[in-house]
RNA sequence: UACCCCGUGGUGUAACGGUAACACAGCGCCCUUUGGAGGCGUUAUUCUUGGUUCAAAUCCAAGCGGGGUAGCCA
């Protein structure tokens, strides 16, 4: 399996070199999310380094909540980031996941400190992720330490002043005061005597220095706000470097890994850890490039827009690159583990083209998806010469790439439905479908030919009257005649609808938001709806088994789906060489 | 503007000083009771210029191009 062939990247280079050098014993790595949006495939491709090197190397993956802005972040988006990992590792990295040890918090107090891997138990509970927030107290400790030690001091400048001085490279006038004030003020700020934006903690470094997140960034800032974890326990709270930073030594995390914009912020990390003089094994920020995909857009600011403004139907829309939507929309984990793995890790800003997404699953969806025949947009054919009253029930194999899924029987009789993209009254050139008075196959059935064309009124075509060669069926005298085309098809009176939405990509351009304006360029015809006609199996469809209806795609069963009607999501076209040539 | 990072076919990745490999996409052919799958073939003076070396995609320098950062967001 593609998967299992071993990636080798300049993270894992290095994570391999840590462990030969007996730098460290166990790797530990984390997921580090922060509660204020979904998931999207981005996120998979973090996921999937992230615990896909805790796999390989036997550690722990962490999954951690960054939770230290209480006005951004909710609780209701732990439950779906779970639920969301969870279905992405199952079966995969379930061994290397790193939880809450029963509802006891990591505290590093010792050198060989491990976190401990939780066992997927997959109970319908929900386990509880790690969260920053766990570590307010602690965290708060290392703060008073560094202003003990003179490293950190209480500022009053406004937020724009503060900009101001940072830009320029102007020390505060508040740079200077005692330790002890320092500490006193600290302890006020976390009792709640300030308002907020009032005053904060800032780290002392170096207000020259090239580097801007050099320039004494803020560690603390005041915040009368309830934390969805923590309640209304704190006034004040970290900084995203200053609690990840400790976070991950806390958790005695080795490998810490994000993306690219976080670049600059590694001399600030290294200094935290320098400046409270935190003892070895010290955990290591690698950075690499993020995912991108052409034809959408990835922020969760956009991903926000389009729910809100009602371009998609929420979330999981099976349009949406959301983890959610494509879990809806049918895509697998697998296939998503191997598009992850396929597209590689570097520090090169790279475009990806979403066809190695599609590639991933057709190729996976080719070796497991269920044959059967569906009509998107049928057209009535009528055999003239065939009895009335006969029905035939023929042998269909039910996936050519597996001799082990065996065949079934589907009903063939007089009246029939084939898709009206394989009816051309004027064909274009190489067409090697059905026309007037030419000859197609019905796969697994018989050849026929179309002797008439029948119009309504209006012009419209209402059914086609064909004759079929009854030695031609599969085994017959003429089975092997060579006849160009091969269609599909279904019994009209064994039949049974079923909606059918085929999604197209949501941007008509690459880079929607190359000019900064992406809305203008949603795809209005991103989603379309139809009734399709299905063959008698196919009501026994479930909903963890994907379908490739044959010559159309591979299909999945919605969640809208209700006992009276089905509805399928298009989870990914075949390849279409026609489309390709009849277009030219 | 300052600082940091990154430049290998159309796209993405590999080659770890020894003469450019793989996947996807495209195109052509073969095969096919899915115009699917499969098979075969095809696409690069490694951003530029200089330097080091017997030898450079790999090391060094400059230029050019792209990205990131400059929130009391993460």
């Amino acid at each position: 399996m593609a998967e299992e062939t071993r990636p080798t990247d300049f993270i894992r280079e290095i994570v391999a070199e840590h462990l030969r050098s007996g730098k460290h014993q166990r790797i530990v790595t984390r997921f580090p999310p922060e509660p204020n949006g979904y998931l999207h495939i981005g996120h998979a491709k973090s996921i999937c380094l992230n615990f896909g090197i805790a796999r390989e190397f036997g550690g722990v993956c962490n999954i951690r909540m960054d939770d230290t802005n209480p006005t951004k972040e909710e609780a209701e988006y732990v439950q779906s980031i779970m639920r969301d990992v969870r279905w992405l590792i199952d079966g995969w990295a379930d061994q290397n996941i790193g939880l809450k040890h029963f509802d006891t918090v990591p505290t590093r107090v010792s050198d060989d400190f491990q976190q401990s891997a939780i066992r997927n138990q997959k109970s319908e509970i929900l386990p509880e992720p790690l969260y920053t927030s766990d570590y307010f107290d602690n965290l708060y400790q290392y703060a008073v330490e560094l202003t003990r030690r003179g490293r950190a001091y209480v500022d009053e400048m406004s937020p724009e002043q503060t900009d101001e001085y940072r830009r320029i490279g102007k020390e505060s006038s508040f740079r200077d005061r005692p330790v002890d004030e320092n500490l006193d003020l600290l302890a006020r700020m976390k009792a709640g005597e300030f308002p907020d934006g009032a005053k904060t903690l800032r780290a002392k470094i170096d207000m020259q220095a090239p580097n801007v997140w050099l320039r004494d960034p803020v560690l603390y800032r005041i915040r009368h706000a309830e934390h969805h974890h923590t309640g209304a326990k704190w006034r004040i709270y970290p900084m995203y470097d200053w609690a990840h930073t400790l976070s991950d030594y806390i958790e005695g995390i080795t490998h810490s890994l994000c993306t690219l914009e976080f670049e600059v912020h590694r001399p600030l990390y290294e200094w935290i850890l320098d400046a409270l003089e935190l003892s070895a094994p010290r955990p290591r920020q690698i950075e690499f490039a993020r995912l991108n995909l052409d034809y959408t857009v990835m922020s969760k600011r956009k991903l926000i827009q389009l729910v809100h403004e009602g371009f998609v139907t929420g979330w999981d829309d099976p349009r949406m690159l959301t983890i959610s939507g494509l879990r809806r929309r049918g895509v697998t984990p697998s296939a998503l583990r191997t598009f992850a793995h396929e597209i590689g890790v570097t520090k090169y800003p790279s475009l990806n083209e979403t066809a190695l997404l599609e590639h991933a699953i057709r190729n996976e969806f080719n070796r497991t998806a269920i044959r059967r025949l569906a009509v998107l947009k049928p057209i009535k054919v009528v055999l003239t010469n065939y009895p009335a009253e006969q029905v035939e029930q023929l042998d269909a194999i039910n996936n050519p790439e597996d001799p082990n899924a065996g065949t079934r029987k589907v009903p063939f009789s007089r009246e029939l439905y084939i898709d009206a993209q394989d009816f051309a009254e004027v064909p274009p050139p190489k067409f090697f479908r059905l026309k007037p008075a030419g000859e197609v196959r019905l796969k697994y059935a018989y050849i026929i030919r179309c002797d008439e064309v029948v119009k309504n009124a209006a012009g419209e075509i209402i059914e086609l009257r064909c004759t079929v060669d009854l030695e031609s069926k599969t085994g017959g005298a003429t089975s092997n005649r060579k006849v160009k085309g091969t269609v599909h098809w279904v019994s009209a009176p064994h039949a049974f609808d079923t909606e059918v939405r085929l999604y197209d990509r949501l941007f008509t351009v690459p880079e929607p938001d190359a000019d900064g304006d992406f809305k203008k360029h949603i795809n209005r015809n991103s989603l379309k709806i139809v009734t399709a006609k299905c063959e008698p199996s196919l009501r026994d469809a479930q909903p963890d088994e994907r379908y490739q209806f044959e010559r159309l795609g591979y299909f999945s069963l919605d969640l809208d789906s209700t006992t009276d009607r089905q509805v399928w999501n298009r989870v990914v076209t075949l390849r279409d060489t026609w489309a390709k040539v009849a277009k030219r």
